[in-house]
DNA sequence: CTGAAAGCGCTTACAG
DNA sequence: CTGAAAGCGCTTACAG
């Protein structure tokens, strides 16, 4: 690796000022012609390259935004990345991406990394840890002194900021209420998340639907599984004591693994049990039934907290009374392991 | 926002220069303890952060990696991903990801943004275009003029430089080998990629496998479909017109979406067909037959690459002569897509 | 024990 | 038309 040239270098060859080679470069109608010409010529010759950082450091303006994202081993998130990155390309952001692995302390560690003048905004979606325990003083600190953040999917009620969310109430409502229009009753839901405001948001959707179609709630068929349980163990604890005919799984994994245990356990899907997932997934394709979800659209959703994020950055002052939480609508793809309507 | 506290502000507050400030704050001996002591303690109260960009622009390092990679849809990258993000966190060392989505142009204009100081090195996996065209001046334009580069999984002979790949010809080999033993001679290869140096090598591997096994060669059971061509309609000509009894998928769609063609031409699997993967993905499990495949150890690959590049980034000088090429070993994950050895 | 100065690489208002 | 100077926020060798 060569020395970078810089600006200095370039003075120095023609003996003239780095004043002078900065203006020569930006092509200022102050310089003589003969000068700038031979300036950048010599420039583009030697590959010169402003240093960004040092312009980062004169214009307090990294472009550059953090992600901060629970995980990257889930096809949502994959998605919203995708859709967070081209944004950012277009509008020329760089992004720093960090996989908080649903660790509060990592969530921590990394703002307090990323407060330091590294980037000029925040895309953020909580981890488990830090839902559960209800600790947001890290992203209140990089609100009040490092810049804008905008929170996706997972947020909490209780930043004052920008938010994207998927409407899981809503949503799980008229999941449950199309199942029970196919004929289900005993609705099982598993998920191994827990602790997570979107998971709470989806029961509290899947009960009102249960209880607007006087159907009892069966608080036996709600599975969450913790992380140190066996999850083949509860599924096939759950089937074998209790009567269901259809699983509503609230992400990739629990809906796949589900059905895989219902039919080793000799279930007719859809006959038998009706399944569906929350999440769209590319998995949901190839299985065999393929399998009906929720398609939340991750792209849009990832496009749309960048462009608020980039709004908020280019904006010279933040009025908080103007925060919005933006809802993204999402949609039910019928596959093979649900029944028709009719 | 508040306006960010500088050391400037902390030495007005005291009186003091901002030199004694800085000492203080790193605890320098050479400060009487009493100043020591307020000025930490107005620091931490004030939440003090030295600014980064400050600190690179005088240490000439960033403490950043570039990530390019040509696709993140792609399960085999999520993983390589999350094996480079293991390590770069470990180490102190941020991530700036770009996906080239498979655009020679947008790799060249990424590079060329990243070669200004922004980042310490760089790890990059080859889009297609950039392969089929050979063009690799970029890539060594940065190598030249920006710092280090390690190349991962789609890497270029002709670039000089450390690379860390899978041994696509002998694991294509192996793979035919298993199928021939399992009793298949008709063995298909099917991909949507195309001029990709890995695809090149598989193939080889492959014929390698069938010449050694003294089975004829069947080019026209080698379907590289294009990009503008019908992959359904390609895969149901081939299943047709040519007799066959096993299907190597090179990538994760290609098998899924052969394995369903197939199934819905009334083929048994894998007592008509056998298919394997030749990648791991979380999909082959759930689907009927799960399938077989070749596990690329991804995280390994891209723990591997990230930390020879950290290596390279913190010794002072490359020897070129060091260079080097490592190979990750692969492993067959038998399932039920593919029939057992006796 | 503390400060003034130089410097990382750049831009730009101010002089001339 | 061109340069010297100040400044972005920091560190550190050199003086005292």
């Amino acid at each position: 690796m060569k020395e970078r040239i810089t600006l200095k270098h370039i003075a120095k060859e023609f003996n003239v000022s780095i004043a002078t080679v900065s203006r020569a470069l930006k092509n200022s109608y102050e310089i003589g012609e003969a000068t700038r010409e031979k300036i950048q010529e010599y420039a583009k010759h030697h590959n010169y390259k402003p240093n960004s950082i040092a312009l980062s450091l004169l214009n307090k303006k990294t472009k550059t935004i953090g992600v901060v994202m629970p995980t990257i081993l889930n096809h949502f998130f994959v998605k919203i990345f995708n859709g967070i990155e081209q944004v950012a390309n277009e509008k020329g952001y760089n992004l720093i991406t960090i996989i908080s692995n649903g660790k509060l302390e990592k969530e921590i560690a990394s703002l307090d990394m990323l407060e330091n003048g590294f980037i000029d905004g925040l895309l953020i979606s909580l981890s488990e840890e830090t839902q559960s325990k209800q600790h947001f003083k890290h992203i209140e600190g990089f609100i009040n002194n490092a810049g804008p953040v905008v929170m996706f999917d997972r947020v909490s009620d209780s930043v004052e900021t920008d938010k994207i969310i998927v409407d899981d109430f809503n949503c799980a409502y008229k999941t449950t209420e199309h199942l029970i229009k196919t004929g289900c009753k005993r609705i099982a839901i598993v998920s191994v998340l827990d602790n997570l405001g979107i998971i709470k948001l989806r029961i509290e959707g899947y009960k009102k639907a249960l209880e607007d179609y006087n159907i009892p709630i069966n608080e036996k068929i709600i599975t969450l599984i913790k992380k140190d349980y066996d999850f083949e163990t509860e599924i096939k604890t759950m089937l074998d004591y209790q009567k269901i005919d259809a699983i509503i799984g609230l992400e990739e994994f629990s809906t796949a693994e589900s059905m895989l245990i219902a039919k080793k356990r000799g279930y007719k899907i859809p006959e038998d049990i009706s399944v569906i997932g929350f999440t769209s997934s590319e998995l949901f394709r190839y299985t065999n039934p393929s399998i009906t979800c929720i398609s939340q659209h991750g792209v849009y959703m990832g496009k749309n907290a960048a462009e608020k994020l980039i709004e908020r950055i280019e904006q010279k002052d933040i009025d908080k009374s103007t925060f919005e939480t933006k809802v993204i609508k999402t949609s039910l793809l019928e596959r093979e392991s649900t029944r028709p309507l009719d």
